[in-house]
DNA sequence: ATTTCCTCTTGACAAAAATCAAGAAATCAC
DNA sequence: GTGATTTCTTGATTTTTGTCAAGAGGAAAT
């Protein structure tokens, strides 16, 4: 199995032999160099990439700052959702923190799965509503914790990430200044 | 049209009559009494329910607080929807806040509209893309606003929820401790 | 009506987090 | 390697928000 191929399979639970052929044909690997952008927010998002190396930010401008919405290691998806399903200009950019690689599929073929394979929008539904729970599960975090405890939280499911990318976009992500970062970090050594 | 047949249709953007009133006709209606719960944490989520009158309140009972989720109010869907799909113990209890009326589908009856409506599962698919959105959204105005902000934010979308629910329970979902959320408002009348 | 319960408000205070400013440390470009 | 730039840390201070406690107001029950 090639590599795509194992996400498609892992993703979306695709058995059939055949049609994880078909539906990995249709991503095209690319690579994106460091700083370079995958999306620019105002354009409409016209394709859905999957991380195949390194490490995709996306993140929303503000009037006052740069809010970090999530940052996409191997194997996440990184799209504008609502630009790439209905036609409208994004609101996200995506910029890589340092060369990356990922499968892209354009608009055109991504709908032509749908045609292709029978199970598809079946498959890819239950994706999202992971997708979807996962989001209820941070939101409940916001609802819930200090930034302490949602620092913890995150760290403990993702040291590997904190010393790959500048803390800063971590800290954004999670809903906290650079410098309340860096002070629990600080405590959380002693 | 039925009442649930119009719901289907605008949520779903089901064009065909017939697979409206296939839909349709699997949902039942049930009147729940104010302070009894649709679903209680820990049991399986059998069903999918959508408000047809009164208010749900989806709340997570933590060790120290009750976190209050969302209230879904006539139109929105309520359920646990992690542990309606993947059968996992719900972690989510669903309470009425006043006299409601509910469509509800059972998981069974739930699964045979796959079988039954050809574009199901791509329907259903848009559907929860929508709500991913709506989620997105929020996660971004706790990553980005003050309690004051997302109170206004909130209060300019859902002004006729304030006069009808207790607002610790707004509060809660907002994100905020009952008495931030009535010294903001005291701020909002000035 | 009055008692009880629940919700909301208010004040005083404490804790958490943001802001501002400066400097250290690390990284990048040449 | 050296200088320039970016990122991170730290301190001082302010703002925001939470906590605790008391009381007011309303709704529901008896």
């Amino acid at each position: 199995m090639t590599e795509i191929e194992l996400y498609i399979n892992s993703y979306f639970g695709i058995v059939d032999a055949n049609d994880l052929k078909i539906i990995g044909s249709l991503f095209k690997l690319t690579t994106i160099k460091k700083n370079d952008f995958l999306l620019k927010n105002g354009k409409c998002c016209d394709k859905l990439s999957f991380v195949q190396s390194g490490l995709l930010r996306m993140f929303i401008a503000t009037d006052k700052k740069e809010v970090t919405q999530w940052i996409s290691t191997k194997g996440y998806f990184s799209t504008d959702l609502a630009s790439f399903v209905f036609d409208t200009p994004s609101r996200l950019s995506i910029q890589a923190l340092v060369d990356s690689e990922v499968y892209s599929i354009s608009k055109e073929d991504y709908k032509r799965i749908g045609v292709l394979v029978t199970k598809w929008h079946e498959l890819e539904k239950l994706f999202i509503v992971r997708c979807f729970i996962m989001l209820e599960e941070r939101i409940f975090s916001h609802l819930s914790m200090t930034a302490d405890e949602r620092y913890k939280l995150f760290f403990d499911n993702n040291k590997e990430l904190f010393n790959q990318v500048p803390l800063q976009y971590i800290a954004s992500m999670l809903g906290m200044t650079p410098e309340t970062f860096s002070r629990i970090r600080k405590k959380q050594v002693l």
